[in-house]
RNA sequence: GUGGGUGUAGCUCAGCUGGUUAGAGCGCCGGAUUGUGGAUCCGGAGGUCGCGGGUUCGAAACCCGUCAUCCACCCCA
């Protein structure tokens, strides 16, 4: 038997349902905001990702999925939605555009990882990308964006930390002063922080190894190394989070693990998901744009993970599956089984939900089908029925049956279909 | 990449310190009801015990290997 690869999952029709409810919310409350869709590759030139993610991530280091194309060019999987949007924008020169510049997308993304509790190697995100707005209110609009859904959709027992990453050059003031610490404390640190404090020393501030913690609490802060414009737009995001009753909190610890991120950064996360507490998370990221060949262009965004959702969506919020009033056909006999199909066909023009199982060859098969489906009524054609020329409906509720003319059927049954 | 748990019927799982025909519940099929579903009763089908090797008179059970899967580390959405 062929199977599937590892950490990649078929969604089977019992499930997408869920899918579609979250993505409907998503696609709904993004329009509202003002963002419009882009559909961006699947995959792209590798170089790409190397240069946005930043080239000594986990991301880009060891989970990306890079093949060679015929010629020889290097391709990856997307990872991530981000650069694959950026690029396209810098592409077809959106910078042109006078109008701001809002995108989402969702999609598969990939990353070679080992499996677990919400992390799967094709997994799906929803993203969004403000580009072009150098305001904390594009911060904040992103921001309660992602609060928005998350809220409409329910889910349970969620956290918006928030951070401020300051600009490049605050982050290069603040870096001595931690590593100087952190080279203090360098024994008590896990062996990944010692060797973090050379590659990425911030990222040690979100390691959670108890005893790095301990003394990272202690630690010199970033935000007292912040410039007065980075303290003053930071002042603003959260002041405008509160005006609009965003619920937020402060985490110093909050380091983005994509090398983009400057100023805000920030990430919701969930309780009840596992160690892979991450729903969604985002920032600000105004170099990107420059980086990748563009023209100094600032830009917020987020991505949700919508396996993560999925995880956290109350199991109430998803019907039975069939909404749809549904008509079963049952044709039977020698002569039923033509007189179904006709019927069949003819309730579909008609606009109304019609099934059969051809399967069935005699009358209590098909009603037992007909009850499996939940199909409130059952059309039944039998030999008797279509020399009358009639056929009779039955109410598998209430049991009640009505005698219809196959001559004018869709009329008749629609005028007998409870109105919805 | 590292560690731990689990692989027995379509599904969820029992199966005692190895013992002869491998079980249950649910589901499925048929009958009671030759043209009327869901309930009940009766009957039935369905398993290379993940795979390979080893120990043993004898292995689903013990050992080794391997694969799959889940969880965790790591990392992230």
């Amino acid at each position: 038997m062929i199977k599937g690869i590892k950490g990649v999952k078929d969604l089977l029709p019992e499930e997408t349902p869920r899918w579609r409810l979250i993505e409907e919310a998503a696609r709904r409350w993004a329009g509202r905001y003002g963002f419009h869709e882009i559909r961006i590759p699947i995959f792209e030139v590798t170089t790409l990702f190397a240069r946005s993610i930043g080239a000594s991530t986990d991301i880009v280091e060891k989970e990306m999925y890079t093949f060679q194309d015929r010629d020889g060019t290097s391709l990856t999987l997307r990872p991530e939605g981000t650069a694959g949007t950026v690029r396209s924008y810098i592409e077809h020169n959106r910078a042109a555009i006078p109008v701001p510049q809002k995108y989402f997308y969702f999609g598969p993304m990939f990353r070679h990882e080992r499996p677990q509790a919400g992390r799967l190697r094709q997994f799906h995100q929803f993203g969004v990308e403000s580009i072009g707005m150098a305001d904390p209110r594009a911060d904040v609009e992103v921001i309660a964006l992602l609060w928005r859904i998350l809220s409409d959709l329910n889910l349970p027992n969620l956290t918006l930390e928030i951070n401020n990453l300051g600009y490049s050059a605050d982050r290069d003031t603040y870096r001595p002063h931690l590593v100087t610490y952190l080279k203090q404390h360098e024994s008590g640190l896990c062996a990944n922080c010692q060797h973090r404090i050379e590659v990425n020393p911030l990222r040690v501030l979100d390691c959670k190894v108890p005893e790095c913690r301990v003394i990272t609490e202690t630690a010199p802060r970033l935000g007292d190394s912040l410039s007065e414009a980075a303290r003053s737009y930071f002042t603003q995001v959260s002041a405008a989070l509160d005006v609009i009753k965003i619920p937020y909190s402060l985490n110093h610890r909050l380091v983005r693990g994509l090398d983009y991120y400057n100023l805000t950064t920030f990430e919701v996360t969930a309780t009840n998901l596992g160690a892979q507490n991450a729903v969604g998370a985002g920032g600000r990221y105004d170099g990107l744009v420059e980086t990748l060949g563009g023209p100094p262009t600032p830009a917020v965004g987020f991505a949700v993970g919508l396996e993560r959702m999925l995880m956290l969506l109350p199991d109430s919020s998803v019907g039975k599956g069939l909404e749809d009033v549904a008509v079963y056909v049952a044709g039977f006999g020698s002569h039923g089984p033509v007189a179904g199909l006709t019927a069949l066909e003819e309730l579909r023009l008609a606009g109304i939900h019609a099934v059969s199982d051809f399967r069935s060859a005699n009358l209590k098969a098909h009603l037992r089908q007909a009850d499996r489906l939940a199909c409130r009524f059952t059309l039944i054609i039998g030999d008797d029925e279509v020399v009358k020329g009639s056929a009779i409906l039955r109410d598998m509720e209430t049991k009640v049956q009505y005698d219809v003319n196959l001559a004018t059927l869709s009329p008749q049954i629609q005028s007998l279909l409870p109105t919805s």
